[in-house]
DNA sequence: CTTTCTGCAAACTCTTTGCACTCGT
DNA sequence: ACGAGTGCAAAGAGTTTGCAGAAAG
């Protein structure tokens, strides 16, 4: 019941920490196998998952591609680079979008964009409520 | 080079369209089979991969979940039920936020927001000037 | 007739899991 | 010493692909 504190999942945070580039799993993997050359996937999976789980990271998922790991963990939006695939986090300050005027006068090119709320319908709402 | 008009092509568009429910690749297998009972999950792939690349539908990609499908083309934002897994349309009237009031008042909780922005960044944006 | 599309099955990618062993606490 | 965590390898889900034959133009 106890989350231990081990080298792996040390090191498997700190691989998604140290540069904020929203690594895959296997890119972490990487990082932590030059410091932990016996780990397995498998546990940098389990790992990945306990740390989101204690909202230490996030999740990033894009369509077809492996999942991304984010150090940032307040709510912010992304930007995907449809070129190299690149993500980077984009700041808000207030309940505004972001980004649209910022990123266009930084040279990018802006083509569409997702927006998705996550919740509970009405029905889930009434089942959460009574149970 | 050209898109032939098969059975098969045709089945797939209109189970997305049949009920505008955003279903999995799955689903719409299976609804497909109804009618043509011989055909492929592969084909069912291919023909709901060739309708996305002609803008006939669009495809909704959602964390650990498989992919859905979507009728709706024009720009949009979604609501996704962590109870029951279920995606909706969100329809915005202006350039605003769509939904916080809205669907509020329909009994909807609204738990978190991401937004996503694809474009291209500074570097790619001048290699496809210059390409 | 030519070329695209199909069904089938096998392959592929990413992720999860069962097991016996290891290591924090 | 107890039980959570680990490495390994195998399984799992979802999706893609190679091939020989079918069918659209």
């Amino acid at each position: 019941m106890t989350v231990r504190t081990t080298r792996q999942l040390g090191a498997v945070l700190e691989a998604v920490n140290l540069r904020r580039d929203h690594p895959t799993a296997q890119e972490v993997y990487a990082r932590v196998r030059q410091r932990l050359p016996r780990i397995s996937r498998g546990t940098v999976y389990r790992n990945l998952s306990k740390l989101q789980q204690q909202r230490q990271i996030r999740i990033v998922r894009l369509a077809g591609r492996p999942a991304r790991y984010d150090a940032v963990v307040h709510e912010h939006d992304h930007f995907v680079c449809e070129g190299c695939s690149a993500v980077e986090d984009l700041v808000t300050g207030n309940g505004r979008h972001p980004g649209a005027v910022d990123l266009r006068a930084s040279g990018y090119v802006l083509r569409r964009r997702s927006i998705t709320y996550f919740g509970l319908c009405p029905r889930c709402a009434l089942c959460a409520k009574e149970g």
